[in-house]
DNA sequence: CATGATGTCTGCATCGTTGCAGAGCTGCCA
DNA sequence: TGGCAGCTCTGCAACGATGCAGACATCATG
């Protein structure tokens, strides 16, 4: 089952492995005459090059690892997508891995028998693992973090900015003239920093626009899934004050309160508005389609991929904290008739 | 950058790289006092294993690819999930690759060029690329493929039964008393054969009832999206007498479809009843949510990597046609009040 | 005490490729 | 004709690990 290796090619070809090995990557000149019969061999015995041990002879692989919660959530595959696009465009293939959220699958990754010598690179986008522990159990091999905030400056961080983000998401129920805008997704806890962070900006529009905020309007969930979302808004209504409005911290928690909107006979956005953050292609499409914000992910993935080749090829830069545009989206959850 | 290896640990410790190799596996006997020993310097070096140089010597990678069209459609994600999730178990990681449904690209993958050589076994989701080709151009590591029908029997592959899934979808509808069933995905061309299975499906499901099929009613669409289902549901409700149900090739050209009529003014199912194929998550979340057929996930994924680890294994059987269960999930798109 | 079995440990060869240094040939010029 | 450059081509070593055969010491056995 093996293929034919440079020996075998250089056996029949009557020439050297060297040889064999200038014509298959066109490196040192070689005859036109001797090019034309070892490419012959080559042709009939159908070499194909054993890409394992060129690897390890040159200590690269070709391949970066990228790792996210769950590949089947649309941001990150729509995510993945990019990734994948923009790794070839360096000559690169994507390994691909889910953690399912759980720390200890994330610990793995950095653990003594993680797959990581495999890859010249890593794109993690983190849930759980804690910068410190990034950091004490750093592998040897160059990273780059996604989305979730690590507050000190120990790693390449590209993400969009959340704060803005929330702020102008709020802006726009509260633009809209609503007065009782609840927020869905807040994780009040170690690992919940990038919800942290959109929560404060859900604060800073209140505060811009002169409004308090109603600390019972926001509710946190440990998830950022469709249900998880219903539940929350089924929550909200039973208040005795419902909102009037909501921004989600992502789409599918948006979707989610649709559809308990929708099943308690509530329109949206008549009676509720409803924004997003994350532009998933499924809101595009919901009934009515999603507000949202959308951070650029073909730009996340580009430049995330870029500034680990960077490292990769040891042209590091500084731990750079990279900030991606983000841009509201109106649709009809929010305007919608 | 560079780890330490086996031999820096060997120096370090004074014991032969075998040694150390054999402490780092637990292979052969080593004494307690020298295995602790090694152990110290081996967490002092913080060894890590190159796995390349390992897998040069084993001849395999541990690595599997897997190669879809899209990986943002929300199926792909959702198999790519099970696919890596079936792969750990046995110890395997996975490689994804999209193609974009463009030949070349899925051609690339059988090439002199592919990293083909990079991986164990190969997991194909293929749009364009024929079975000639396939078999001509065969590439020396394991193929497996998943869902499009190649119809002679060269190579294993995991999918549902189109036609039966199709049968029942459209029988449903009409067993629900709906007369005008319009299907929407048809691919009459070589490289539809999975939407012609359905086509054929659908045609039975009339058959059986007794019932003609209006061939006005099958609209070909050139790819499985919601712009084009939302396109196709158009066209259809332009017609004299349009239908009062539609059977949608797959889950995204249903909720196209639903936010067409939805858009049209059109109620579901109270005017136009709804079924999809698929079953992804986001339609148990739509307004109205979706009536599909599902196809066994888990079920596919573990088949085919199961089939091919027997292949890489060497146990391989004859190419193997495997079959894997679906069923009917009747939801609000159909029978909602 | 010789023998062989057992238990540890080691060195060499090898996986398939590429980097490097240099061998051999040709042609040109002084 | 000798010397030198330039072009091809080659062989050896190496990437870092594991398979294999065997060295050596220890111990039990007859």
């Amino acid at each position: 089952m093996p293929g034919p290796t440079l020996r075998d090619v250089a056996k029949r070809a009557n020439v050297s492995i060297r040889t064999v090995s200038n014509v298959v990557n066109g490196y040192a000149p070689v005859s036109d005459e001797l090019r034309t019969r070892v490419q012959a061999v080559l042709d009939e015995l159908d070499y194909r090059p054993n890409l394992i041990a060129r690897n390890l002879k040159q200590g690269r692989t070709g391949m970066i690892a990228l790792v996210v919660p769950e590949l089947d959530v649309p941001y990150f595959a729509e995510l993945a997508r990019e990734v994948i696009t923009a790794a070839r465009a360096h000559g690169y293939v994507v390994m691909i891995d889910q953690t399912d959220g759980a720390v200890e699958r994330e610990r793995e990754l950095l653990g003594r028998d993680s797959r990581a010598t495999l890859f010249d690179g890593l794109l993690l986008s983190p849930l759980a693992v804690t910068a410190e522990e990034l950091r004490g159990r750093a592998n040897r091999i160059p990273i780059v973090l996604l989305g979730e905030h690590i507050f000190n400056g120990s790693f390449h961080h590209v993400a969009i900015d959340n704060v803005a983000a929330a702020r102008e998401a709020t802006a726009h129920l509260l633009g809209l003239g609503r007065r009782r805008v609840a927020a869905i997704g807040d994780q009040p806890y170690a690992t919940g920093e990038t919800a942290q962070l959109r929560t404060i900006g859900y604060r800073q529009a209140h505060a811009h626009a002169g409004l308090p905020v109603d600390e019972e309007l926001i509710v946190a969930t440990p998830h950022f899934h469709r249900r998880l979302g219903a539940q929350a808004m089924e929550r909200l209504l039973a208040l005795p004050e419902p909102p009037d409005a909501v921004f989600c911290y992502n789409d599918l928690l948006a979707l989610g309160a649709m559809r308990a909107l929708t099943r308690a006979g509530r329109r949206v956005p008549g009676d509720v508005a409803v924004v997003g953050l994350d532009d998933i292609e499924e809101g595009q499409y919901s009934t009515p389609s999603l507000t949202t914000v959308a951070p650029d992910k073909g730009e996340i993935a580009r430049a995330a991929v870029e500034t680990l080749m960077e490292s990769i090829n040891g042209r590091a830069a500084n731990p750079a904290e990279i900030v991606v545009p983000h841009r509201l989206i109106v649709r009809e959850s929010t305007t919608g008739g």
